[in-house]
RNA sequence: GGCCCGUUGGUCAAGUGGUUAAGACACCGCCCUUUCACGGCGGUAACAUGGGUUCGAGUCCCGUACGGGUCACCA
């Protein structure tokens, strides 16, 4: 073991006063929607404080390390603008910020807890069977009774051991959590944790607790799985003689009445949402929202708004249910609120998949989509018209509410395509004062002579846009072409 | 099963002893309208349950039910 030099040389290396919190994933190769949350949370906190905010990967499960896993995390972070201020790419004071790069650490703070008298070498070999069978008491451990001489000797003789916490077996813990209060638990329900694995490498709840005290995290936030193990933190901090951070347990986000949201049941990830044509900003808000809810009453917060008004005091305890539905409506605040150009921009790739003929303008058809739009994907199906005049049967025609049948209909086109094929210019407002000009010389509704022209153009009985805007995106050439054959299937 | 936690409309949720129990999504109706949307207006719909405490309980206490978590040399 270091000589405590040492150890005061790692206690020096803490920053001190200021807020910092951590994202800790284990490297699984996908970012659920409970996780992205998390590290949501964690960010705005050290946000809203003005604090820092760490990436910390926890590779301790050797069992279960996947290719290219880091990388969508990063990948994630960076495109929901969850920018880290220390990590294993960018550095800082208190790395490395790899859990398998600091191994050597473990051991020694594990060494340091025998010294202190809170945890113990444990020879045993306990077959699987055993340990599952519940017959097998831990209190009655005969390594925890080892006297210190017998373990050194023991260890330097080369028998291989795990390292346990101590835990009393009297008495009570008490530890506070930001949403669920105070917590007591008899010690005696708690048993003694592995924190040193035969193979040297930490278990999870131990490596989380040295790291967090070296990396100097104020505010620890994770899913609410925690919680039952939260009392040995504290008696873990406790037996270090480390401050207690402060906990922030969050409840998890459910698909249904019963169920975590995960990948077995086919929902989605972050990526999946991506995919599906949902926005990260939306996807973002959705999600902040999901649990945890603000003082006033807006609902649509930028991540800057998010930063400025998250608070501990909003989250919930109980669990939330996804509602892929809301999270729709968000998307299409989201895709109004853009600026025209924004919006056709990232509208363009899902135009083209149904309008592949470029003589039809992509920014033109995005103007009619962006009011009628809640996520990308569904773009293609309402565009199928555009390339070709779908097949159609003159009940199209028959519409109520704008007095139309399929006499008016092949009155109207006889109409107005003289009026079209005389008209010195194509844009809307032409060919607007054609068709309302024609109403009113007939006197009747605009949507009288509007419903029949825009079913010939379109050949659907619903469209993005009206029929001034389709005309012109079709052209004069192309809508008379429509126009006819509309008014050749009247008879 | 032991221990811990939770429970307000279909969903997200506000609410910290006295409210006509907010708001949002979804749903329904009306208006606007060149289809569909957008927008505007309105509507249906909730304190799991039984006991206390209190002048008064969604809010506090106890029990019950239901749900979740945990009980790994996984995180």
């Amino acid at each position: 073991m270091k000589d405590m030099a040492w150890f005061d040389e790692m206690e020096a290396r803490i920053p001190q006063g200021e807020v910092r919190t951590r994202f800790a994933p284990s490297p699984t190769g996908y970012m659920h929607v409970g996780n992205l949350r998390t590290a949501l949370y964690t960010y705005l906190i050290a946000r809203h404080y003005g604090g820092k905010f760490i990436l910390r990967i926890e590779d301790t499960d050797q069992g279960r390390l996947v290719e290219g896993a880091v990388d969508v995390i990063y990948r994630t972070l960076k495109e929901c603008h969850l920018e880290h201020d220390e990590g294993p790419d960018v550095g800082g004071p208190v790395g490395p910020y790899v859990q398998t790069e600091r191994r050597p650490l473990y051991k020694e703070y594990a060494e340091l807890l025998i010294q202190r008298g809170h945890a113990y070498r444990c020879f045993c070999e306990k077959t699987e069977s055993e340990e599952d069978s519940g017959e097998f008491d831990r209190g009655d451990d005969p390594c925890r009774c080892l006297s210190c001489e017998e373990s050194e000797r023991r260890a330097l003789a080369g028998e291989k051991y795990v390292i346990r916490q101590r835990i009393p077996h009297e008495g009570t813990t008490t530890f506070h959590d930001e949403s669920f209060g105070d917590i007591t638990v008899e010690n005696k329900t708690l048993d003694d944790q592995v924190l040193l694995k035969r193979d040297g490498l930490p278990t999870y709840n131990f490596a989380n607790v040295v790291d967090d005290h070296l990396m100097g995290i104020t505010h620890v936030v994770r899913g609410s799985e925690y919680l039952s193990s939260a009392p040995k933190y504290n008696l873990l901090y406790e037996g270090f003689g480390w401050p207690i951070p402060k906990y922030v347990h969050c409840s998890p986000v459910m698909r249904d009445q019963h169920n975590k949201m995960s990948k077995r049941h086919g929902d989605p990830s972050y990526e999946d949402l991506i995919a599906q044509g949902y926005l990260t900003d939306a996807v973002l808000n959705y999600v902040a929202l999901l649990g945890w809810s603000p003082r006033g009453e807006q609902e649509i917060f930028s991540l800057d708004e998010l930063k400025e008004a998250f608070e501990l005091s909003g989250i919930s305890k109980s669990p939330a249910i996804f509602d892929i539905e809301k999270l729709r409506y968000f998307n299409s605040e989201y895709i109004r609120a853009m600026s025209p150009e924004t919006f056709a921009k990232v509208a363009e790739p899902f135009i083209r998949r149904a309008v592949k003929n470029e003589a039809y303008d992509a920014a033109a058809i995005a103007a009619l989509l962006q009011q009628r739009t809640e996520v990308l994907t569904e773009i293609p199906e309402k565009l199928d018209f555009f390339d070709e005049l779908p097949e159609y049967g003159t009940e199209l025609f028959v519409h109520k509410k704008s007095k139309s049948d399929e006499q008016s209909s092949r009155e109207m086109l006889q109409r107005v395509i003289p009026l079209f094929e005389a008209l010195p210019a194509w844009d809307d407002e032409s060919i607007l004062n054609v068709m309302t000009g024609l109403a009113e010389e007939l006197q009747v509704k605009n949507a009288k002579v509007m419903w029949p022209v825009r079913i010939a153009a379109a050949g659907k009985a619903v469209t993005p846009g009206g029929a001034v805007e389709i005309c012109r995106i079709l052209g004069r050439e192309e809508t008379l072409r429509r126009l006819r054959i509309g008014l050749e299937k009247l008879g």
